[in-house]
RNA sequence: GCACGCGUGGCCAAAACGGCAAAGGCGCCGGUCUUAGAAACCGGAUAUUGAAGGUUCGAAUCCUUCCGCGUGUACCA
């Protein structure tokens, strides 16, 4: 055994070892499964530390479930379809396939070096024919299903990337990949019916454990909210309409959604989005005046919107009039601005009193405000007098005036019988609506996986065969970055005979959206090398659902919800039986970095740090960042600002794992960047910190070196029967008590920080331990047989319980304490043993307040009646003191804990 | 604007049910070693837990208000 830890030394024999053994390659047997996935990354060639991060999370879960004896399953795969490599392609004008491939054997040597466990046999890249022939398997058996449909609608359109965007990857009206603002574009869309399983994605986060937060962004994108259809019957008042216009539309009606029906009898109008087709209908009534208008209200609405911005209302009275059906009341039909047609049915009644946006509309407009909801407390009131002015809106539920024969209900009652009331007589009904819409799929791109449909001119929209899958990539698509698809570029792609009648036909040149790929490669990993199917459902039955899903949480609603959409959908296929694929998520948060930049010019100029210099005062804060004089122009001295921001190259915070291992070794980075703040926090890089993670490792071999010798003299040491006898602990040295029982503590605290999901607090444990080692002070030569055993056991411990977070180093150290030569791993060593009774001091301290101050300690036995508590307690010296001439109230005994003692 | 989350030494952070004088790491200071520094090792100091009220025998932890920060979201009827 070396002196000293040498990280490179450590981490190669064990990263090569592990390959040789095929130590985490795994296969189904009879021990319980554990399924540990982190999300896949795009091949962009280089490895950032979010994704050490991610996979050293993913890691340490893995270690711990084998120590624990579960089978774990933990693979790695490429989400290898996108954008990048195509305009890598238009740039430098190498070939997407060729880029990317090259990408993924550099990746895969930095995941590598980390030694991260995967089971490198079942990689799966989605832009390989052997896999993207299932996304168009699955897209036919959608198809077959009326999952997938082809429309001609608005697709949201990201001028800056030239590329159609799915509604949750155009969220906030900005594109997720480039942060610009989104226009509409008129296009014919494959879309996937996600809305079909809208209840189910809803309704089935009740039985998973994910994050409240990414539960919350899920539901409130699907959006559902349940409410009533009212229909208005329309009319055309002969006043309104162009003397011209003879014709009365009969039985037109507008049908309105609303979530507030207990308050139409304060609706003042009924507002429709510009777009409504009622409005298109009676255009040629319109004055040109209510026509300018509404083509102004049109075109404002799909320019692109800033973030953030407030759209002030507008709106124009088509002199068209609605009758609303329960009071009978003529009111006037509007166009707003606020009224989206995606949403409901593109026509609202418009409640003033009772809603926020109403109101603010009524308001600008002058239109009539009516109260018909009231607080309970002031129901009588509203019957006396006229209505009360409102000052604001009153948007609560509440009891109904001024309703006709309803007044009086409350709101939850006046919803259902007047819902029941609307069914009953004809004119509505309730309803849900969703803010789901469905996903459209295709994407004007050569790098996914082409859609598989033809187009005949005989027999129309033809899906591919099943056995002429899959409908391959060309490799000889000119790449322009116009827009357009490049696939309808390729004659030779293009040009195909009709599957069903032969004759000559026109393949879909549009490609999958790359989100695709991503909603089942996690099943992929089961059987990556089949070829008649995706997967086989057995394997599935026996390693899925995912046990433990890792990522970030901007893939909150994008990925997640496809994912989930997928499962549903291949349930119904029935090739898996259960409803959700993620039990339990893990959303780990960003790495950022300092930056130090110069914005005395009105833009930041960003400086590496080893530019610049940092003056602290004497508690070591930063109070001043300057510019390094040498790079600095003579005799200036640049003063700085800095700020933590997210890493990146051009604001030079960037950090280069590949760097990190070369100086650190992967062990200290992993240990770092678990240890340095809880997964889900932002995690601030230092590179001090790391440091002390090199330290600490350091602490641990020195002290696993001092101590080899003398264990290799045990027999059979992987157990914890070694010769040395194990003493039950109770009659060992005070020293040697206390030690074993810090060992058991830290192992019950690691094994529950690490089953809670987290990394930091078990690392400190185990710092904790090999501090308490230390401090024990036993020597080799002169320690006692107790000693001995309890310094093996620590030590025994502590190498079994670093492995989840520095394997390397945890392997060498347990090979060079026990001798067993095929490694943790490799022989199955297991998770140590946790015993209550060594953990748990035979005598405790118990703290003894007067008046909620700490005024004495007592030692007592844990099992100690709170009477002997109170007793000692009151007895002690100290205690008295406080206590003296006073008169005692009350004392408060919590077991194992304090006395508190309350005098007067 | 709305919703949610957070505020603990200079920094990152830990503290079941409210219950000891608030872990661990980084940084800082001192010492050993060294010609000196760095590294390494050893030792040390550092916190009325954002503010103000309240509940309680007892509050970082619960409640109210305020301040500060972060995230999500935007006319969803």
């Amino acid at each position: 055994m070396d002196e000293k830890y040498f990280s490179k030394k450590v981490e190669a024999k064990w990263q090569k070892r592990w390959a040789e053994t095929c130590a985490f390659e795994v296969a189904k047997d009879e021990r319980p499964k554990f399924y540990q996935l982190e999300m896949l990354p795009y091949p962009s060639g280089n490895l950032h530390m979010g994704h050490v991060r991610n996979y050293s999370v993913g890691d340490a879960i893995a270690w711990f479930k084998r120590l624990k004896g579960f089978n774990v399953l933990h693979p790695i795969g490429w989400d290898s379809f996108g954008q990048p490599a195509e305009d890598a392609a238009i740039k430098r004008g190498v070939n997407p396939r060729e880029w990317t491939e090259e990408n993924i054997k550099s990746m895969q040597g930095q995941l590598q070096r980390l030694g991260l466990s995967y089971d490198w046999l079942r990689q799966m890249a989605a832009h390989r024919p052997e896999y993207y022939k299932w996304d168009q398997w699955f897209f036919l058996k959608m198809y077959e299903r009326g999952l997938a449909y082809k429309k001609k609608t608005q697709v949201n359109w990201c001028e800056t990337d030239q590329a159609t965007l799915s509604n949750e990857q155009a969220s906030g009206g900005l594109c997720w990949r480039c942060g610009n603002p989104v226009t509409k574009k008129d296009l014919e869309q494959w879309f996937l019916k996600t809305t079909a399983y809208a209840d189910q994605l809803l309704d089935d986060m009740a039985d998973i454990d994910w994050p409240q937060n990414v539960i919350k962004r899920q539901r409130d994108w699907i959006g559902r909210s349940t409410g009533a259809y009212v229909n208005f019957e329309v009319r055309v008042t002969a006043s309104a309409v162009p003397a011209a216009s003879e014709e009365t539309p009969k039985g037109v009606t507008l049908t309105v959604f609303t979530t507030r029906i207990d308050t139409i009898y304060g609706a003042n109008a009924v507002v429709l989005a510009a777009t409504h087709p009622v409005v298109e209908a009676h255009r040629h009534q319109f004055s040109a005046e209510v026509l300018a208008k509404i083509d102004a209200i049109v075109a404002e609405s799909s320019k692109p919107k800033e973030l953030g911005e407030e759209v002030e209302k507008d709106g124009v009275d088509t002199g068209l009039k609605a009758v609303n059906p329960f009071s009978g009341e003529e009111l006037p039909v509007w166009v707003g601005n606020y009224v989206m047609m995606e949403y409901g049915t593109g026509a609202v009644m418009s409640v003033p009193a009772h809603d926020e946006r109403d109101w603010e509309f009524a308001k600008k407009f002058g239109l009539p405000i009516k109260q018909v909801i009231s607080e309970p407390h002031l129901t009588h009131e509203h019957h006396t007098m006229q209505a009360m002015a409102l000052e604001v809106p009153f948007v609560d539920y509440g009891v109904l005036v001024h309703s006709d024969s309803w007044n009086g209900k409350t709101s939850d009652d006046a919803k259902k019988e007047m819902t029941h009331y609307a069914e009953t007589h004809g004119f509505g009904e309730a309803a849900t609506t969703y803010r789901l819409r469905d996903w459209g799929v295709s994407r004007q791109r050569l790098w996914g996986s082409p859609i598989p449909i033809v187009y005949c001119d005989g027999c129309g929209v033809v899906p591919e065969k099943y056995e002429n899958l899959p409908v391959v990539l060309p490799d000889n698509a000119p790449m322009t970055g116009t827009g357009e698809s490049p696939l309808a570029k390729v004659p030779e792609f293009v040009n195909v005979a009709c599957p069903q009648c032969g004759g000559a036909a026109r393949r879909e040149t549009d490609t999958m959206d790359t989100f695709v790929d991503s909603s089942w490669y996690y099943y992929r990993y089961l059987d990556p090398n089949n070829s008649d199917a995706a997967f086989d459902p057995a394997l599935a039955e026996y390693w899925t659902p995912v046990d433990q899903y890792i990522g970030g949480d901007d893939h909150a609603v994008m990925h997640l919800i496809y994912a989930r959409f997928w499962t549903k959908a291949m349930r119904d296929l029935g090739l898996v039986k259960f409803d959700e694929p993620f039990r339990r998520l893990l959303t780990q948060g960003m790495v950022v970095g300092e930056t130090f930049f110069d914005d005395s010019t009105g833009k930041r100029r960003y400086f590496p740090p080893d530019q610049v210099t940092i003056e602290r005062d004497e508690k070591g804060k930063v109070v001043n960042a300057f510019l390094r004089s040498e790079d600095a122009d003579e005799g200036v001295r640049v003063p700085l600002k800095h700020a933590i921001e997210r890493m990146s190259k051009s604001k030079g915070n960037g950090v280069d794992p590949d760097e990190m291992v070369e100086i650190y070794g992967a062990d200290a980075a992993r240990l770092f960047v678990l240890f340095a703040a809880p997964v889900e926090n932002e995690l601030v890089w230092h590179e001090s910190g790391i440091e002390g993670a090199v330290r600490f490792l350091q602490r641990v071999w020195r002290f696993v070196y001092k101590w080899h010798a003398l264990f290799s003299e045990f027999k059979d040491r992987t157990t914890e029967n070694t010769e040395i006898t194990e003493k039950d602990g109770k009659t060992g040295t005070d020293i040697s008590k206390r030690l074993r029982q810090k060992t058991h503590q830290t192992i019950k605290r690691v094994d529950d920080s690490l089953s809670t999901l987290q990394f930091n607090t078990p690392v400190a444990g185990l710092m904790e331990l090999i501090n308490a080692l230390y401090d024990a002070k036993i020597e080799p030569e002169t320690a006692t047989d107790d000693e001995k055993f309890a310094v093996y056991e620590g030590v025994r411990a502590l190498v079994l319980m670093l492995a989840p977070f520095a394997p390397h180093a945890a392997e060498e150290l347990y090979e060079q304490i026990t001798g067993e030569t095929r490694g943790i791993v490799g022989s199955g060593a297991r998770y140590p043993e946790y015993r209550a009774d060594l953990a748990a001091a035979d005598e405790i301290e118990i703290a003894v307040q007067v008046n909620g101050k700490l005024r004495s300690r007592i030692m007592a036995s844990p099992e100690a009646a709170n009477e002997e508590l109170e007793a000692q307690a009151l007895a002690d010296e100290k205690v008295r003191e406080f206590t003296e001439g006073k008169e005692i109230v009350k004392v408060v005994v919590v077991p194992k804990r304090l006395v508190n003692v309350v005098v007067k």
